[in-house]
DNA sequence: GCCGTTTGCGCAAACGATTGATCAGGCGTT
DNA sequence: AACGCCTGATCAATCGTTTGCGCAAACGGC
């Protein structure tokens, strides 16, 4: 309510004088007992600089979204941290947003970006959606930091996901199991490729030969990693190990085997790529590969912020910290 | 980008003609003609106004905060879909926000009413926070409506707990459960009262007599609902039932009972107050009530378009539809 | 005592949209 | 021909901040 004029009134100084204290401009030349008056005369009234004032002046308004598939989803928690608490840091605030909301033609972003009210969009792109149709949609509309996928012209931030997969494999192969299926994400979705590829790596490695019977790619949803399992368990030979491409797919894969009666561990085991802290709860609670997703988050809110700042498009990879192994309950030796 | 002059040049009128014309004033006296060449002209240059120059004249925003205390927890989905479907409604954007970053005396209404973010704020307190603090945090400082729970000098809406506490008693007396157990919320949250009141209703309309070590008022996370149960489960005469107040309480008190060896629902049936897709995926699937949250958020939307506008406070109850009890798998007939 | 420099501060013009007041013609009436 | 009135459109002030520039007063050097 109150503005910068109340604060100079009470202050006995001019407005400009008030806004260059408060803001700290250094090229201010004001004495400091000037600079006090002000400041405690803006504490009396409870002066808070207004927003819209502000971001009309100096065409920025300090808010960034992030817009992912489904804010609910505890899959994003730890990337919503990270935005956020990045974007805190930089006195900036989270617009969060559902990608849900986005199709018609880019009006989510013509509302957001194309009416100033934000600054620049971290965007999860749905998987399954086409990025020619999306980079269409998005265009260069405005300052733009995509996750887990390159669009043109924007930037982008992926974290080691052919790691992580390689990471779920050696485990289950460490503790001797020789056929391993993959439930993966739909085959167009990037990091899902990339995680088998990490599955195909680490199976190489270990001199398995590859069975692209043992690679599904139904989708990241719960009932896509039942259908995986399903599929998977048809096999004339079964595998005795999963690795789910994701937490959520992981649920369906245990649902499905509880189904079909097949103990986890005991006759099944599972991984999945990914943490979130459901898997914590399933049953059995689920090993899995944590990836730095809360990193991610930051980093990707930091590469806004430097776009934003009229920087270079970046495509980024967060390295540290490495996809890190949760060993749960849901991984055992294979039965003799 | 374009800006109304832009428009105004291109139509050859005036800046005023447009924006008249543009928001549809209807007190304006234009011809047809030049209403539409300036919609033409608007269109060719891809005019969107300038949110904070709107915003600065008008002094609202159109933009609604949503404080919830963890925006990523699935018990959260429905409520969020239902402000933010009602907000778009009503030409708005909805802002997220968690509720945690809420504690230093009021940071962050400062930082969204105060500073004229937004228009007012949606708030689902932290269950367990004091009403009195927090009404004292956040004061008269803008438009506000509460969540399951009322503060002094703001609107609030809630849902009928106690109903729906009561529909899922009946449901295990139905089933033929005689000691039945309640594991509640805190004991101060106002929702974890009504629920118990609900179910001591629903026992004493049974011709049961209540049992106060039956009823357990640990918190509604999962390691609460843990407890719960194995305070319950160390009782002489344990029970044959659980009514859990939350579906992430059941989710522990489904974990304790497996712990202890109980299974679930043929030693042990648990029902939960509240739905969420995360119920469809426990082990078993758990049976609750589904609290019409998503018309929750609808109606809480609406009341504080309402208290923005100027209105009254209100406080409302969201009785339509009803409570409805979800059967699956995690309830049964007691054991002779 | 004069001049150049520094210090301390205010003036006023933006930023983009909205809106009450105003104005120029055209037309009908007296 | 003088007058008022309606139509169609513009003028100009306003919202609250920021910031380049200007203007005094004080100060130091000669």
């Amino acid at each position: 309510m109150a503005k910068l004029s109340d604060v100079a009134a009470r202050a006995g100084v001019s407005v400009s004088a008030v806004s260059r204290v408060l803001s700290g401009d250094p090229s201010a030349r004001l004495s400091e007992a000037t600079r006090e008056r002000v400041r405690k005369a803006a504490g009396e009234v409870g002066y808070h600089p207004n927003f819209a004032g502000r971001a009309l002046k100096l065409a920025r308004t300090d808010v960034i979204a992030l817009i992912v598939p489904d804010v609910t989803n505890s899959l994003f928690a730890d990337l919503t941290r990270g935005v956020e608490d990045e974007a805190v840091a930089r006195g900036c605030v989270m617009l969060l947003a559902r990608s849900e909301d986005m199709h018609p033609g880019g009006a989510m972003f013509d509302r957001l970006v194309g009416e100033g009210r934000v600054d620049g969009i971290v965007l999860q792109p749905r998987d399954g959606t086409d990025p020619e149709e999306l980079a269409q949609s998005v265009g260069g509309r405005g300052p733009l930091v995509t996750i887990h996928q390159r669009l043109p012209g924007a930037s982008s931030v992926v974290v080691p996901d052919a790691l992580a997969a390689r990471r779920a494999t050696e485990h289950l192969i460490a503790l001797g199991h020789r056929r391993i299926g993959f439930a993966g994400g739909l085959a167009e979705s990037p990091t899902a490729q990339r995680r088998a590829a990490g599955y195909a790596a680490a199976l190489e490695e270990a001199g398995i030969a590859p069975d692209t019977g043992l690679v599904t790619w139904r989708g990241y949803r719960e009932p896509d990693g039942r259908a995986s399992t399903a599929e998977l368990l048809a096999l004339p030979q079964p595998p005795t190990a999963v690795v789910a491409a994701n937490v959520n797919a992981a649920v369906g894969v245990l649902a499905q085997a509880r189904a079909q009666g097949l103990a986890v561990p005991g006759e099944l085991s599972v991984v999945a790529v990914h943490d979130a802290w459901t898997a914590a709860h399933t049953w059995p609670p689920l090993t899995c590969v944590k990836l730095p997703l809360y990193e991610l988050g930051r980093t990707a809110a930091a590469a806004l912020a430097r776009v934003v700042d009229g920087g270079p498009v970046e495509h980024l990879s967060v390295e540290d910290p490495e996809p890190v192994l949760i060993t749960r309950e849901s991984t055992a030796p294979p039965r003799a």
